[in-house]
DNA sequence: GGCGACCCTAAACCTCGGTATGATCCCGCC
DNA sequence: GGCGGGATCATACCGAGGTTTAGGGTCGCC
């Protein structure tokens, strides 16, 4: 507890273990991003194509993507579609040195947290990387929670996720015992079951829960 | 009942009552968003300046904004900055004739809704009407139901609201009074009152409320 | 001074929520 | 066949929630 080197508390905060990740078919472009964020302490990892990023496993860390928005086979705005389309949802910082704005439009309009014309200004490319980590922290944050929601959520038996749907509904037992059929003490156990197993601590708890897991009117279902 | 005129269902829903201002010097661009919009049956009021279209009050109907960036005395993003400033949300489509992608990636992190390139095709103005109508229509769905709640949280005692957030947080009533040095019997008067004022039908109720509300942990007033 | 709010409390009473004990039934699986 | 999980239910009991009735007090305002 004595010797230990104080891990950067950083006035910065976003930094922590942040990875940027760079993707650029010009040699020079690389290594002056690589050296960039290097400069002031931010992990880099760089690629020639997209195909190449694809090979190497994201991280469990915020990080962002900068990529140019002419890369070899694909360009930058289908990447970014087809990032999404495999639910990664990494920010990206798009470049551009002969860009339009019809191009910059649809780039931000899915998402891009920022359109940089080359060449930039250090200090904006790194503004921008602060804002793209910084949105990644927040959702990674959010989905954390979401995702161990929905594992104890996933423990519960249907009939447990029927009932609690009608108690955070705010059915009272015995209008919920008459709506499904069976008798009152029996929604008794049952919710007592859903409060142990979801570790709600109060109804407001659990129906805080349920709004973020969407229990509700929800059809269960993709439809159409 | 009976010769009543089916007001119009309208399958394109979104149009309704809504309204499509547009701000431009140059009158033949004017003329022609004019006869545009009103050649789907859009109403539209047009503008020369900034300045005449805010001496002109909002209706209140779903709406948008078009306007160039390039306006007689105030940039167009200096005016989307203003209107924001004073807490006016209409959704904004640019044009321009000779934007940049600096300015098109301001007007879009401000929320602009799109950023249209003279000339452009009639449909894409059209396309992005629609999406700014529509936007427009729910975030005025979201802020009526908001403060219609507003209104009723506004006729709780103070001693009422704070009853509130500790029954939202999930404290029982026992707990409550402890807290707030007063009899549990008090603390069950004061919760009738609540659920009746606020027109909560049960606990859950109650509780989706205040999360909408942002009642909990918030701190009274502005900070900082 | 009186009227109306807001806030507080007590007693009585009722409903609702929740747990424990104990039991039955069905089903899938080793 | 037995074992475990899921679902069901009854009885009994207790604590929490909620209303009514009937008060009490302090303000501020007309």
């Amino acid at each position: 507890m004595t010797g230990r080197s104080v891990p950067p508390p950083d006035s910065v905060a976003s930094a922590e273990e942040a990875v940027v990740f760079v993707i650029d078919d010009d040699e020079s472009v690389r290594q002056a991003l690589r050296n960039l964020f290097r400069s002031i302490g931010l992990r880099v990892e760089v690629f020639g194509s997209a195909h190449e990023f694809l090979q190497h496993k994201l991280p469990n860390v915020p990080s962002c993507l900068i990529l140019d928005i002419r890369l070899p086979r694909l360009s930058g705005l289908d990447f970014q579609a087809e990032l999404a389309k495999a639910d990664i949802h990494i920010p990206i910082i798009f470049m551009t040195g002969h860009g339009d704005i019809p191009m910059t439009v649809r780039a931000m309009k899915a998402g891009a947290v920022d359109f940089l014309t080359k060449p930039f200004r250090d200090q904006d490319m790194l503004d921008a990387v602060a804002a793209a980590i910084e949105r990644d922290r927040a959702r990674r944050d959010e989905a954390k929670v979401l995702s161990e929601l929905q594992a104890l959520f996933a423990t519960l038996t249907p009939r447990e996720r029927q009932v609690m749907k009608l108690v955070t509904a705010g059915r009272m037992n015995k209008q919920i015992a008459a709506e499904i059929g069976i008798a009152e003490i029996t929604v008794k156990i049952h919710r007592g079951h859903i409060m142990r197993k979801m570790g709600a601590k109060s109804l407001p708890d659990l129906v805080r829960m349920a709004e973020l897991l969407g229990v509700g009117p929800a059809s269960e279902g993709p439809q159409t």
